[in-house]
DNA sequence: TGCCATTTCGTGCATATACACGAATGTAGC
DNA sequence: GCTACATTCGTGTATATGCACGAAATGGCA
């Protein structure tokens, strides 16, 4: 599927231009999500993200061991609390400047109408 | 990124629907591709695909393991020789008509037109 | 208080993706 | 034939994705 690809390539460019941010695009989707979402448990976070639970918490892992979660819920208490750290918060805020260069560059390559389309398209597809 | 979103999410439907043949919507692009390539080296498969070339080679794995796509090429010689096997052409075969179905839902779900601009804007996003 | 259903969680397994690295084969020029 | 370069290959490592499974905490009800 010429979707997939298309995703792939996508998923790479924002990977280029952020990496002097020293995160991923999906990482820096998780932390953006969490600094809305913060403190919250990794089930709400999952459904928030539109991702599978066991997903999200794999995906937590190099950011929390990288200082950048943590996780301020008391030992045997069920749900956790995920909040970002300063440095998380650092790293987002390097990161979102880079994201809005790459998120710019790619609606001028597409044209701001097809971009939108896209957009549309996409928030369609997802309820498939 | 709503992007990848809709791409999991698409994935997913498409996995769902070809449930019956027994592959995966990605598996289902190698084998289609293979068939139009065969037999090819592991280096060209995964250039006409797009797709990093050491990616192919573990996609390969569960097909070769499954007796779907055979190496034609003789002991110590550098390229590959793939090729599907029957087994693997018939799997294809039933995997074709479930894709079809899917892909005909999808149009129906989106709007033809919808779906030729999204069709558009991914072959330009594969060039980004 | 005690039991059961619900919720939340983490891990094992399988697949997908790509970079870095080095091994092996093939080719061109001498 | 030999050397240097190019091509092809596979694996180690890291991340991403989701299903199946069972453990643990929580909440509601008798």
């Amino acid at each position: 599927m010429s979707f997939r690809r298309a995703a792939r390539a996508v998923t790479a460019y924002y990977d280029r231009l952020l990496v002097p941010s020293g995160i991923t695009v999906n990482q820096y989707s998780l932390l953006i999500n969490l600094s809305r979402a913060a403190p919250c448990s990794a089930a709400s976070l999952s459904h928030a993200m539109g991702l599978e639970r066991t997903t999200l918490v794999r995906n937590l892992k190099p950011l929390m061991g990288a200082g950048m979660i943590r996780d301020l819920a008391e030992e045997g208490e069920r749900d956790r609390k995920l909040t970002l750290t300063p440095a998380g918060a650092k790293t987002l805020k390097t990161a979102q400047a880079l994201w809005k260069k790459a998120q710019a560059g790619l609606k001028k390559q597409l044209g701001r109408e097809n971009c939108a389309k896209l957009m549309n398209a996409a928030a369609q597809l997802e309820k498939i």
